[in-house]
DNA sequence: AAGATTTAGTTCATAGAGTCTACAAAAGCG
DNA sequence: CGCTTTTGTAGACTCTATGAACTAAATCTT
């Protein structure tokens, strides 16, 4: 098939076993048959380039796992029927989004389908916010005692550091830095794997994607803040300390506002919900308009100030998203926040702005459909990303 | 040792066979012994975690294909005595590097040091500049007849398509689209490997520096325009079409002069060479100078109009590595180019404005000791890193 | 000086893994 | 009923790493 990859990159300063092409083609196997199923054990012969006899033995592994189950008998136009093989629905995996406005708990199969989701509320003060979040898992698994869980992803509004694998940093939720990772295992006994927001929508993307996961993407999360989630060489980019994407802070507007971070102008100051409002309320709109989803709909009804905010906001996104763009080349620039709701209305203007002057053709720019359920999707790749097979 | 990589990564898509372990194993020694030469097989053995066994095979493998030989013979406080191992100092690659102001040929071992070196005068007219580089270095393959060369890797001041592998853009030496990878394939029958010059050094910077190559790294080559190379995930990230790390078409002042590209104060615009010469000029300085090298000299005899120029280059500079650190978080980010030289003067001036503000420690911000070498010792790691061994 | 100890490197039986060929199973077609 | 086609399995074969035993060659101890 392609040619191999390089032999002398430095991904792996690891030796390899005799064990190791086993544990990549079971990955492979079982990631063909999560993307296909149901699909037979010859055409994932075919699919993979693998023989007929491998794929067999690796598939009587995954079904001794329980990873995956033998299911229905297909029909050809002729020869034997095959034996369609899909993921076994009895496993499932606990998807956490902690999020400023609203938490949601969920529970979806390997496959990423949700089977189950709740609302929960979530306790201003950070001490009683954990047992709150732990309560609310407890309760669906509970409720869905015919599932064995994998283990628990979460999405969360704010870093993790990848180091110790433990703390977040959520100045958005007025959090402290806590690690929360732990407290959440040791009352369910249950792998818990997280990462931020951004992060969560990229690999949602990469997993549950049309594409194959072959290439570059960005997703740029627009909420308070703006924070991304940069997947490239097949992998999420995290950078030092977990810090990369953070592009809230390229400077935009020399003259800009005042940002926290000491700068002036920067993305998040002139592009962030937080901007939009701020635009409103200068332009002379209504002081009861609190929240972006308000703003978003007060627009969508013709209010002028709404719609001016709004269009302001969009052509700095655009701005700071051709940036993105000619920094890293990605395939597809994905967009998820509040604005996607009005994209049919504004994207154009992004999107004109983000094409402003550019040579080539440049990367897709999309909004996510739904980043509510990216979020959510993203915990099966959170939890099995760690490599729990 | 370390846990293995994640089973889930989308890297490869790519079934394993039986071989796989082999030809992992056999990249992971011959590193070993490249930038730890002369090393023995036990040492190998202790370093790799394969068993000695093991390695003496994959050793005995590397002398019969002609990649390493046995050396001296060590001494220990007791025990029978080592047989060192070392690259093959016959086997050799011919490195190019184009550059707008001079281009240079050279030949270097497997290590990457430099054997033999020329400089050639590079015709203007495009057509005539590649049989020059081509006789180049013809000339040096003949006058190095007892090297065994292992492929050409070229340097180049502009894109190379790597989808097409042959294509390049390289506006600063007004050449047009051109296909010289076949070219220079079919006059000296080695095979060619190139990429730009920020790439080139980041490749360097992995293979030569002194880290083991597992930390995310990005080199700024600032000449006539700004330039980048990054290397993220144990990879070069190239983005689509080999388009990623042009960084030099970010905006960092919305006012700032016209840019080629069509946007206002692009960082190109205000931090590169071009960008000091004419900060030079409107200050009022002598029409005279017209070259950075010329530039940096005065500066450096004390002339206060050319320390103004740079003072002012080197701030903006400054501005736009602080955007590179918030946009990917690399461990380290290493300038290359003629400011460089007067680094000492200057340098501290970026620094303070790169760590402008900056929440955390941040990267590592540093000049390339030697670009022209960086460049000339990547022709190995490009030749070797498209897995010829 | 002879044996003990230590370290380097090799040999070989064994087990894990994928490939490839042969073959059994199961369907449609004439 | 036999032929063809396709799915899935079985077994011989090859490649590879492992680990224990062994040889080689040096120093240390007595």
């Amino acid at each position: 098939m392609t040619p191999p990859a390089s032999r002398f990159a430095f991904t792996q300063r690891q030796s390899a076993s005799n064990k190791t092409p086993r544990q990549i083609n079971r990955n492979l196997v079982f990631n063909l048959i999560r993307t296909r199923q149901p699909i037979s054990r010859a055409d994932l012969a075919r699919v993979s380039g693998l023989q007929r006899s491998t794929v067999s033995l690796i598939v009587e592994d995954l079904i001794r796992d329980k990873w995956i189950l033998e299911g229905s008998i297909g029909r050809l136009p002729r020869g034997r029927r095959p034996t369609f093989l899909e993921l076994n629905h009895h496993r499932a995996v606990v998807a956490v989004d902690i999020h400023p406005s609203q938490t949601t708990v969920a529970v979806t199969d390997l496959g990423g389908r949700i089977v189950a989701q709740n609302l929960v509320l979530l306790p201003v003060e950070p001490a009683k916010a954990i047992p709150a979040i732990i309560a609310g898992v407890r309760k669906l698994i509970t409720a869905n005692e015919d599932k064995t869980f994998v283990g628990i992803g979460i999405s969360l509004p704010g870093r993790t550091d990848l180091g110790l694998q433990k703390l977040i940093f959520a100045p958005n939720l007025n959090w402290p830095v806590l690690s929360i990772k732990p407290r959440i295992e040791r009352a369910t006994g249950l792998r818990v794997e997280m990462d931020n927001a951004a992060n969560a929508c990229a690999l949602s993307e990469v997993w549950f994607g049309d594409s194959d996961g072959n290439h570059d993407l960005v997703v740029v999360n627009v909420s308070e803040g703006i924070g991304s989630g940069i997947f490239a060489n097949g992998r999420l980019l995290r950078g030092e300390n977990g810090m990369a994407g953070e592009f809230g802070h390229i400077q935009i507007d020399a003259n800009g506002p005042l940002c926290g971070c000491g700068n002036r102008g920067c993305w998040e100051t002139v592009a962030s919900n937080r901007a939009a409002l701020r635009y409103f309320q200068e332009g002379g709109g209504s002081a009861s308009v609190q929240t972006m989803e308000a703003l978003i709909k007060l627009a969508q009804a013709g209010e002028e100030h709404a719609v001016k905010a709004l269009e302001t906001m969009s052509v700095y996104l655009g701005r700071g998203l051709r940036m993105i763009a000619s920094a890293l080349a990605p395939r597809e620039i994905i967009v998820v926040g509040d604005i996607t709701s009005a994209w049919y209305r504004f994207g154009p203007l992004v999107e004109a702005e983000f094409k402003v002057n550019s040579l080539s053709k440049g990367p897709r720019l999309r909004p996510s459909l739904d980043g509510n359920t990216a979020r959510l999707r993203s915990a099966v790749a959170l939890v099995m990303n760690e490599g729990s097979i």
